[in-house]
DNA sequence: GGGGTCAGGTATATCGTTCTACCTCCGGTA
DNA sequence: TACCGGAGGTAGAACGATATACCTGACCCC
């Protein structure tokens, strides 16, 4: 009583053994209707709940979920994916008392799986979430291999033998935000688009950039031309000094950015260059951050259903820990276009 | 061995008991080097390190700090306040093995305090990090009647009784930035000033206002007028057209917000209402988030030094759980102006 | 009245560590 | 020779829950 109760208070406190505490408190019947009450007021009148630890300890099952982001602080600040991401999986995860563990590490080599085989070795969690998944992306295997059940959030990289051995979320209809975001620019006159991508090793990166290809073809137009960057704010500046640079063909008049971080960025270097948004070039990022409507103009961008996506995420993996429970996953809305100030008419030739 | 390896495993693979094991990687001495080193090469062999969840039920520490985020997504996303707190939070935490536990819970009543009572009951953590200490903040007792350690980032609040029974972060200084900023505002010639203030139950929100007052008065200025809003973008236009609107006396020529977010959605506020930034309206933010950097103009901003302040909660929440420990604090930079271009010279009159 | 059944419990092994107490050599000393 | 001390270990009791196996009446039925 000394320090903080145990089940044991509990059970002295109702007059009943040990046992009987775990049977109510876990709803396992045998136990009469009153001496269930008379526990149940004495665990509510010590404040007790069963030590996750200990539940963890026998069990086998740590009720917690792991997420490791490999990323540094300002990359985290300036792109709240993650944030969002979290907070969807966390909706999942509050009412069946589950805890989310969250590793942030940098970037430097070795770090993100050092988090990994922690998270594993010392049993902290029953699986974790990836997100980001990357072309030859060393976490499959490594999970594998440490035997962490794992889920993934977004697009996997299915070709080149990569199998991912997770469970992926999302099917189809993927594409619809871009091709909205091309249909949206053909039908206001714009013929010659430009690409911002992100960096390649990320599949998400390529998966975009080739719907935005693959949109221009299905549509007629020419091969757009593409640059690739680095999500980062100084990346989208010098991408766009590549793609306004008075070179061979014609300036593009509408660009799209594979996020808002970078739109937002473009956006300014594009003004910098004597460029007025949307007059002289339209402009589309990707996310949907609370950043678009913030910026003047406001971002025509390309939104995703983070949060859904996260909550998703996490049924995903209760239905991979224990394959009985029955998974009735979230309708997650596909990405789609959300007009708003950066995106105007085609200018005149 | 058909599971996870144990320390068992170990032991009979070093020929040697189960204490000789625990003695060598807890570094207790009492075993010979030639056994320790067996006993080292067959745990690097078997991937073999303690489990977290045996630790814990042994040693009554988890190895974890909680944090709660009492926030919906879309605020967490606007403001990465705590991502970045975070990063600085795992920065310390990571090289001693210790996790973090986040919970994100919304706005509504009773979530938070949930979360905490979990955390404690469950005895998932050692202790929390607290953020963004509220006026008669009902955390604090909270956790003293749960028996949580904790520590609180940023300012306590000293005043009406309700004294802090935790540990603060940073003492002096905190004036700094504000300061600053009204002396650059004054030196480019403004002289009627506006603040827009965050919620007024947040500790930060009121000590900033009012450091911002104070400052004024340290000038000589008149005291200027003061709108209180929500920290979100919507509320930030609302307050400037407060701010702006045509009344008794004249139109402030400079505004500082109590956040970035707020600043950015003032500055196209203001646009909107026909005034251009600098030349019409100078705007200072709080925060010098990445955003800051990608608007146009570029916003002059009062920065904080939240990862030093994140690794700072983690060093004095160990300190808190094992006042043995010497606790070295990292030294933080108070907070600082940074001018960019949203403040210029005042409008001739 | 003896035995079976069932509801309503209790006793106890178990999970993977840590840690205290103890054991066993072996060399040195009186 | 008897004893002591220390180095280098081992055995086993916690830690706080859960789950299996078992116990104990009460009641019913033939």
């Amino acid at each position: 009583m000394a320090g903080k109760p145990t089940i044991a208070d509990v059970a002295r406190l109702a007059g009943v053994s040990v046992s009987a505490v775990s049977k109510v408190v876990n709803g396992r019947g045998g136990i009469s209707a009153a001496t269930a009450e008379r526990v149940l007021a004495a665990a509510a009148k010590l404040d007790w709940s069963p030590s996750a630890t200990a539940v963890a300890l026998r069990g086998a099952r740590t009720r917690a979920v792991g997420m490791v982001a490999a990323r540094s602080a300002d990359l985290l600040a300036a792109d709240p994916h993650f944030t969002v991401l979290i907070s969807g999986i966390e909706r999942e995860l509050a009412p069946v008392d589950y805890g989310l563990l969250l590793h942030v590490v940098g970037e430097e080599p070795g770090a993100e799986e050092r988090a990994y085989r922690r998270l594993a070795q010392e049993r902290r969690v029953d699986g974790v979430i990836l997100t980001e998944s990357r072309i030859g992306d060393p976490r499959f295997a490594l999970l594998r291999r440490l035997r962490l059940p794992a889920v993934l959030v977004g697009v996997p990289w299915h070709e080149e033998g990569g199998e991912a051995p997770v469970v992926s979320v999302r099917a189809g209809e993927q594409e619809a935000g871009i091709r909205q975001a091309v249909d949206h620019l053909c039908a206001l006159g714009h013929r010659r688009l430009g690409y911002v991508s992100g960096p390649e090793d990320r599949v998400h990166s390529v998966f975009r950039r080739r719907v935005f290809e693959s949109a221009l073809a299905a549509r007629g137009l020419a091969p757009a031309p593409v640059v690739v960057s680095d999500f980062t704010a100084q990346g989208a500046v010098a991408a766009m000094e590549r793609l306004l640079a008075p070179g061979p063909g014609a300036r593009p008049t509408a660009v799209l950015f594979a996020n808002d971080t970078m739109a937002v960025a473009g956006m300014n270097a594009a003004r910098r260059l004597g460029l007025e948004v949307p007059r002289d070039l339209s402009v589309v990022g990707y996310d949907d951050l609370p950043l678009g409507e913030l910026v003047y103009p406001r971002l025509t961008t390309i939104g995703q259903d983070l949060v859904r996506l996260g909550r998703a995420a996490v049924t995903a993996l209760f239905g991979l820990l224990d394959p009985e429970r029955p998974a009735r996953a979230p309708e997650i809305r596909p990405p789609r276009l959300v007009v708003r100030e950066s995106t105007g008419p085609a200018p005149a030739p």
